[in-house]
DNA sequence: TCAGACATGTAAGTCGTTACATGATTCA
DNA sequence: TGAATCATGTAACGACTTACATGTCTGA
């Protein structure tokens, strides 16, 4: 039977934004949701379809020269209606799989060391994402400081009518970005507790009388 | 052509360490990795007949008085082979579906109440849980200091061969409680992680002056 | 010139879920 | 008596991923 499908209320979340293209909901969940969601093209572009022909979303050719054609897709007030209706109804528990996790449980019966190293792989991948989450969130701090997106997020969050292209930000606007920026703070907090963890983790491991069966206690700092 | 199946080491390696029934897998599975992992007897079962065909695990009757027929799967050693070579491979990103951090970035355009409201349901459900990982930690921290495990965590844990029945727990048999323990609190750190987030995230969408274009800066604590 | 972003889509395949089915044993 | 736990499985199904296909535009 498999799990209910979200997709399309992602979607037509997006779409009660502003006009988009598939390309350009790819490209939002990727900057902006990429810790917590993800969207494959396989996935987008039928359920965009079947959006459509349920009278979920229009679709719209959008000018463009020469090239491949562009679609730019709507939500209807259907489509806006069941969006509402799915942010009211009660949500299924965050899904996570990890694998390095996984592996680091099953390794309980093998020697610390083999434990200690899977942890500290897995410390390396996750500062990397660190590195470039604290990036972003600079730009985004800086933002909300000054009250004007910069060039690269703009696309992605801002209104892109042209009788409000010269006005300041809105409220909302200025809103949108803050949620933008705490969607980013909780990957940064995500990742700052699994550091937490690893380091913790790599002193327990280290710490010679685990058992502690008898024997002078050592030192419990975690 | 769907992403890669991990159950089938997920069963080899929880194999690697004793016999197990389906349902042994299912309940350790549950109770010491329910935070990031997941399995289901749609999945299970004909993942084990899978592994059994290829030689990977082998399968025996066990004896029971009656009712329904029992089965204990062991690993083989090509069955620990794979397992082997899997645990050194590079794993997979975290993959994480978290729908009320969907439903909250949707909101952006929406009021701060109704954002608010997604992340006070959101604590809610996440307190709950806290608890109870919190009511484990002790059971277990305490099995730690002692080097006694308790009873309700033995099946998952311990070895369960008759003459190290009466033996103290041995180092290798520390060890595997510790890293259920580092285990534990890594679901422990990481809803930690949510809930200082959470609490972060309604204090600045109660703040006033959000976009502060000019008038004076808020007190920024966060 | 050539990599990378922009842009839309299809085909194939499966992993994993949900719902169903069955029945014994244990304990309050 | 009846709920919970122990215990093993099947049927159906679909959401999603991966790989493939195609072509333009832009800037270093």
């Amino acid at each position: 039977m498999a799990r209910k499908p979200k997709t399309a209320f992602a979607i037509l979340g997006l779409l009660s934004w502003r006009p988009m293209s598939g390309y350009d909901i790819k490209k939002v969940v990727e900057m902006a949701l990429s810790h917590f969601w993800s969207e494959s093209y396989g996935n987008l572009f039928p359920t965009l379809e079947r959006l459509v022909e349920q009278g979920f979303a229009t679709r719209t050719p959008a000018p463009t020269e020469g090239g491949r054609p562009k679609y730019l897709y709507s939500a209807t007030a259907k489509g806006r209606r069941a969006f509402e209706q799915w942010i009211q109804e009660p949500s299924d528990d965050p899904q996570v799989r990890n694998e390095m996790l996984l592996k680091f449980f099953l390794t309980a019966r093998r020697s610390a060391k083999e434990s200690i190293r899977l942890l500290e792989s897995f410390r390396q991948k996750q500062l990397q994402r660190y590195e470039a989450y604290r990036q972003s969130e600079a730009v985004l701090a800086e933002a909300l400081r000054t009250g004007a997106a910069p060039r690269e997020i703009v696309p992605f969050i801002a209104e892109e009518t042209a009788n409000t292209k010269r006005k300041p930000r809105s409220t909302a606007a200025a809103k949108d970005l803050l949620v933008f920026f705490l969607t980013l703070r909780h990957g940064i907090l995500a990742i700052e507790g699994r550091l937490a963890w690893i380091d913790e983790s790599i002193r327990a491991l280290k710490r010679p009388g685990t058992r502690s069966k008898r024997g002078p206690r050592q030192g419990q700092t975690a």
